[in-house]
DNA sequence: CTGAAAGCGCTTACAG
DNA sequence: CTGAAAGCGCTTACAG
């Protein structure tokens, strides 16, 4: 059997009450008798149970993560930051990945997963506005992540989709392209149509025609990247630059360029949103949009971790800063790394 | 206040017991009763507590995934399909990057952890064997990935490190190259020191020398391939194939390379491991094996949600094979797959 | 087929 | 500074 509360009490010759209070560190434990039960657990192997704790102290010391799917580099890096900024804190963390369920009140097995965390981060994009009242009705805190949650008065995180869009497609047009097109994201997303703000905004200011051709849909992923730059390869002419709005499209669409013939930057400059880990290694490496992935998956966490423990402030909004990463996909012959 | 059992039971008028009945699908629960229960339960929105059920029953319906270190295409494979598997059974799933962490009894989060969770697998190479039994003694089930566990009798699920790279070296001695390096893992773990017995058989078994100094220690990264590509790079003459024991320094290494001047596969071939999404889009695309990560997330779920409930068959230690994925980094002008 | 009651292992006022 | 006791929200024999 499984050492217990009652166990650690009777081998130290105190209360369960006292036992408790020495496991959430109370000050005003006599250090004698805080020595007796810490040896006692020792001696058990005591491990407190998060169940027993959870349902008397309402708290679990663990949060969630929500996704659309879980895959790739960017959700990896956030996986990762969120990982680490919950350890730092003591809390444990869980993952779902929403891939085809249904993102509601509705669904059974997020529904029991409300009653196993303390709040939740949510990362995945079109979640409905009912859900994170819903949720927010539950007293859970929750933190919205890569996209504006419009109408929801949440605490939300997002790179500056907008801004690192248009300077990206701003430095393609100082290189004197002038039929840039854009391999965009899907429409329904937030972070994608901002991506394509920015890059309209662009050509915009700087008197250029947005020719509607020259933008096409792709799902943020390579073979989606591939088969657009393969439509706007079949045009006449051939656009003299392509924005892709991740990385992971750039790479697929290097990949049809490089198949067709044509060469990247001299035929073709290719740029990237994103700047995951393997941009720099292609060839030629990527010019990219830096955003911190790491960095927003901790900020969520910590944000979230506030909300828990009571944080009273007023909503908030951050949009975090992108850099320019300058490399030599578009153009530039510069190998090393320059932020604007 | 959020409703629990007795709200329902109450407003249902039955007793607690029988809602609990409803709840957890007893077959004996009349259809009218079930048929109040359940529309009281609509009617309230009621959410069991995992907590207290998890006291009650001694069961908490999710699993631990534990890591090294969560980045990378490979981990986010194996998350994704741990993720799958679990939600197949209405599972959540807790992970663990235990980055720098002590992976042992002493470390007191993972203790924790350990009374969320049923089960937990453990991805993280360099399990200490006590650690394992540790976690049996408290009757929790375990699957190890990615690694051969050692003298401690538990289940186990890898790929064919030996094989597949027994594979992809032996084809490039086909090709005719002589003089074939490898950048290796680190030499601490098993599917590191795999990777490279199936390199030095097949050289053996085709009567070649193993030089010593083709042998170059990486990290797994993109930027370890790198500088280990750079080193062998330095050597006179300059090897006339590459194995790379992963994909990702497989595409650091191709960096290197390019970035010399050369050419892949004309003057070095290069060949990689593990076929992550990004492989196929190289310039030119590597060659490489193909593990199926995602199904051996599902896979190592799958078994434990057997362990735990109460499977008594023996200790399994499966083997996955690897296919060989030829594309044209090897030399073969093929542009499509082929598995031998 | 259903209910009363004990128990799971903690926390937390309340006394002292 | 410490203990006795109630309570958190379930499950599960045990009766009937």
């Amino acid at each position: 059997m499984r050492p217990t509360i009652y166990t650690v009490a009777q081998q130290a010759g105190v209360s369960i009450a006292t036992v408790s209070r020495v496991l959430n560190n109370y000050p005003l434990v006599k250090a004698e008798t805080k020595a007796k039960v810490l040896q006692a657990m020792e001696a058990l192997g005591y491990q407190p149970s998060a169940c027993a704790r959870g349902l008397a102290a309402n708290t679990t010391g663990t949060i969630a993560l929500i996704f659309p799917k879980l895959s790739g580099p960017f959700f990896s890096a956030l996986i990762h930051g969120a990982e680490i900024a919950a350890s730092d804190s003591d809390y444990h963390l869980l993952i779902y990945g929403a891939a085809g369920a249904t993102l509601g009140a509705d669904n059974q097995t997020l529904g029991m997963l409300t009653t196993k965390v303390d709040g939740l981060i949510l990362a995945s994009p079109g979640v409905s506005r009912c859900y994170i009242r819903d949720l927010q009705h539950q007293n859970l805190p929750v933190v919205v992540l890569g996209e504006e949650p419009f109408g929801a008065p949440v605490d939300s995180i997002q790179p500056d989709n907008v801004g690192g869009a248009e300077k990206i497609v701003t430095h393609l047009i100082k290189h004197n392209y002038r039929r840039i097109a854009m391999i965009k994201g899907p429409e329904a997303k937030t972070h994608a149509s901002d991506r394509e703000h920015g890059y309209r905004k662009a050509l915009r200011d700087h008197g250029l025609h947005c020719y509607a051709e020259l933008v096409i849909a792709g799902a943020f992923n390579e073979s989606s990247g591939y088969t657009a730059m393969q439509r706007l390869l079949l045009q006449n002419p051939v656009p003299d630059a392509v924005f892709a709005a991740s990385d992971q499209m750039a790479i697929g669409a290097m990949a049809a360029i490089h198949e067709s013939g044509l060469r990247v930057p001299e035929d073709i400059a290719l740029v990237g949103f994103d700047d995951i880990e393997t941009a720099q290694y292609m060839h030629p490496p990527l010019t990219t949009v830096h955003q911190d992935m790491l960095g927003q998956g901790q900020l969520a966490v910590n944000l979230l971790l506030a909300r828990i423990n009571g944080a009273e402030s007023a909503v908030e909004t951050k949009i975090l800063p992108t850099t320019l990463v300058i490399r030599r996909s578009c153009g530039c012959t510069l190998a090393n790394i320059i932020s604007e």
